[in-house]
DNA sequence: CGCATACGCGCC
DNA sequence: AAACGGCGCGTTTGCG
């Protein structure tokens, strides 16, 4: 079976208890790993675009999609990656994950109750209603009508004075509705962005269907839509009210493995740094070296902060960060975060090496490869527009980064599919949900301790990097308390 | 009225 | 002066 939208059509055979074909071919898919760029996957558009022809035809652009992957050495990822998990996403989907509608219900409520109370909080200290939602209406009210003083507060792209997060916090202590303020924002983000949807969404069985696009994104990760479900909040007390609504079918639990620190991994695999390597071959603290590092202290005396202050390091170093945006983030002066980004870059010399050398490749070629041959159009990597080739460049030492990790997390999960296939678990222990680094399960109680010796193995040897992968296990009764 | 955009914000 | 990669989605606002 070669056509668009495999995944789709999975769906329909497997609720009609038609059996799926043994073989296919997903022309999407394809041509999105030959230009994840490409917004359009349609016949009609990669017709014309490639083909140079309005006529459509599903073999013409077989033979060409097959022609292309082989000349870019992508087969193995599409025929060993890439299709498999069509399938797999497809089941997912059709089982889809409950929520306890109960519970949706009375969190809805206090929300309502909670919110209507912070909104007359709000128009009191105003001196009258507004609409709290609107940036335009609350800049006004808060640096006009309240005259707050908007010293160190941002513009907006448009030139409006920002109300976002940042600018309430730097002014929270110059007026007391700021407080009100923060706490309807994340209130109300919860309710309507989470609270309310999922109730919508719910099928009569309580259960969510996420659809996950396999060709959404330019890097290899999955995106997940209506609902989504890779960002439902985590942390914070209200942010885990809303998480654990989401439990097992009775009799089954919540298992999630997640893989630790998988793009670092990845990173000091892909420039080979040896310190690097050796702490996490080690199984070392990766922040707590990289603070010992850039503080010149003994990785004994590395105190709390700065630990913090290098993890942000860390992570900003895998999004190509530049000074100011960790001066941003971390809360230090521009020259201070400078400093340590230097010497971050002295004390780990092959991250810069490696980024400085996928830069020249990307200006070279105009794209990036990862590993396994998976690639990202980057034409703008040679703008003469600076804005738009650091974009370019911050890009390209992104892209082999998580897409590397991505296809880690879709070959454990391919792998994983195949073992509980293998082992006739299908029933018992069903893969619900993958959010870039973690795989959530549930899996009937009886087995909970045989499916997690199975799975985290699979998982830990889904690949072979230069340094070991670890993943992490927890067990929960509902999504918000797994430990 | 529907639609696109700006803004803001949730996650990894 | 200088915006860190990848997403999806809610509300508001202005447009046709």
């Amino acid at each position: 079976m070669t056509d668009f939208d495999l995944k789709e059509k999975f769906k329909t055979l497997r609720r009609e208890g038609a059996a799926l074909p043994k073989t296919f071919c997903d022309l999407g898919v394809a041509f999105w790993l030959l230009n994840p760029d490409e917004a359009k996957h349609e016949p009609e558009y990669l017709s014309e675009r490639y083909l140079h022809t309005k006529s459509i035809s599903k073999k013409a652009l077989a033979a060409y999609a097959e022609k292309r992957l082989k000349e870019y050495k992508l087969e193995a990822l599409f025929r060993d990656v890439e299709l498999p998990l069509i399938p797999i996403l497809a089941e997912m989907e059709l089982r889809g994950i409950a929520v306890d509608r109960k519970a949706l219900q009375a969190l809805d409520a206090e929300l309502g109750k909670k919110i209507t109370a912070l909104a007359k909080d709000i128009y009191r200290t105003a001196g009258g209603p507004f609409n709290i939602n609107s940036p335009k209406q609350l800049g006004q009210i808060l640096f006009e009508k309240l005259a707050i003083s908007g010293e160190g507060v941002k513009k907006t792209k448009g030139g409006a004075v920002s109300t976002n997060i940042d600018t309430l916090m730097t002014i929270k202590e110059r007026h007391p509705i700021v407080k009100y303020i923060l706490e309807y924002r994340e209130l109300f983000k919860l309710q309507s962005t989470y609270v309310k949807p999922l109730q919508e969404l719910a099928d009569t069985n309580g259960r969510v269907h996420t659809t996950y696009l396999q060709t959404g994104t330019s890097t290899g990760r999955l995106s997940s839509q209506n609902p989504n479900l890779q960002n439902i909040p985590t942390g914070g007390e209200w942010a885990n009210r809303v998480r654990s609504v989401f439990v097992p079918e009775k009799g089954y639990a919540f298992v999630s493995f997640d893989y630790s620190q998988i793009e670092l991994r990845v990173l000091a695999s892909l420039c080979g740094d040896p310190q690097m390597i050796k702490a996490f071959t080690e199984g070392a603290d990766i922040h707590r070296l990289t603070a010992a590092n850039v503080f010149n202290v003994p990785i004994a005396n590395v105190t709390p902060e700065m630990r913090r202050l290098a993890k942000t390091l860390n992570f900003g170093v895998v999004y190509g960060m530049g000074a100011q945006a960790f001066a941003k983030t971390s809360g230090l002066s521009f020259t201070e975060a400078k400093k340590f980004i230097d010497e971050y870059f002295h004390d780990f010399a092959q991250v810069k090496t490696w980024q400085e050398e996928i830069k020249a490749f990307a200006r070279t070629h105009g794209y990036v490869v990862n590993r396994n041959g998976r690639r990202r159009l980057l034409l703008h990597a040679t703008s003469m527009f600076r804005g738009e080739a650091a974009e370019a460049e911050r890009a390209a030492i992104n892209m082999p980064v998580q897409g590397l990790a991505a296809d880690i997390v879709k070959i454990a999960m391919v792998n994983v599919a195949a073992e509980i296939r293998r082992r006739k678990w299908d029933d018992a222990v069903r893969m619900l949900l993958t959010i870039h680094d973690e795989l959530l399960f549930e899996v009937r109680k009886d087995i909970l301790k045989e499916a997690i010796g199975v799975i985290q193995p699979i998982m830990e040897r889904a690949y072979t990097l230069e340094v070991p992968l670890t993943v992490n296990v927890k067990t929960g009764t509902t999504w918000g308390d797994l430990a």
